[in-house]
DNA sequence: TTGGGTGCAAACTCTTTGCATGCCC
DNA sequence: GGGCATGCAAAGAGTTTGCACCCAA
């Protein structure tokens, strides 16, 4: 058992990456999160302990986004989000409150079934799905 | 019985818009559509007819959009699509080629089902959803 | 020492906004 | 004639690229 940061380092060096302060740091905080983060976020977020440059997360993103250990979520509003692709069963969708912009995680197993009974049907060779719910968070609905 | 574009038409003399031929050019267009073009694709496709500028087309799909008569949706590559929203039974989803960019629609009963008894159990107000499939369209699998 | 990693700044793409003109009512 | 609809151009936001410098190997 190890974490996530550790298995995409682990990773990255078996793909003939060299290792980077940056990257390690955008690993770190990914690691650390439970929700997708934008790429603002992350600079945002970084700009206090070294500084990352934003070229240099969507460089990182897109590194880690070619070896499968991100997942690029789109939720509208035109920014990609991105999040720790966990090995195993953390497999998760998300809810996007359209009034405040929140964005909240959620699984459902019957959903998955359904998804996967489709995928066999279609003729598309389905890689990877993506699920929103848009809305009210219970905050805005009021 | 009547055409999405009528009803559109209508929508908007109703909700206090005046017409125009850039408008009327952009619903006649996506009338005639199978699936969602980009705000690209519909300044592309009337250059020849009668032109329509890129701001107006983003303006007419944002009239749209308020309305509920187009439906935006996002599928990677930070481009959105639009389509017409009709009323009644033609709700579908859309499937991604990611080599080709290929989009292609499908329906999928069971698949809304699980949706919707899953809006009933979230903290969330759903108002709609958004599937995603990715993949490889069955031209760039061979 | 070598070449990939990073920062900075400029370029690019998609989208929105400002303003002047033209057309619908 | 009045005011929304439209076109054009410039501004914005998010993302990508070019290039020089730095650091891991």
């Amino acid at each position: 058992m190890s974490t996530w940061a550790e298995h995409a380092e682990r990773r990255l060096a078996g793909a003939g990456f060299r290792r980077g302060g940056a990257r390690s740091a955008i690993i770190a905080l990914l690691d650390a999160q439970e929700c997708a983060l934008s790429a603002y976020d992350i600079e945002d977020a970084l700009r206090g302990e070294r500084g990352v440059a934003r070229a240099s997360v969507y460089r990182v993103l897109d590194d880690l986004g070619g070896l499968g250990l991100v997942t690029r979520i789109e939720v509208g509003q035109g920014t990609a989000r991105y999040e720790a692709a966990r090995p195993g069963g953390d497999h998760h969708h998300h809810m996007v409150c359209d009034r405040c912009g929140e964005v909240q995680p959620f699984a459902d197993a019957d959903l998955e079934r359904a998804v996967d009974r489709l995928a066999h049907r279609v003729a598309f060779d389905v890689a990877e799905h993506e699920i929103v719910l848009h809305g009210s968070c219970a905050a805005c609905r009021r």
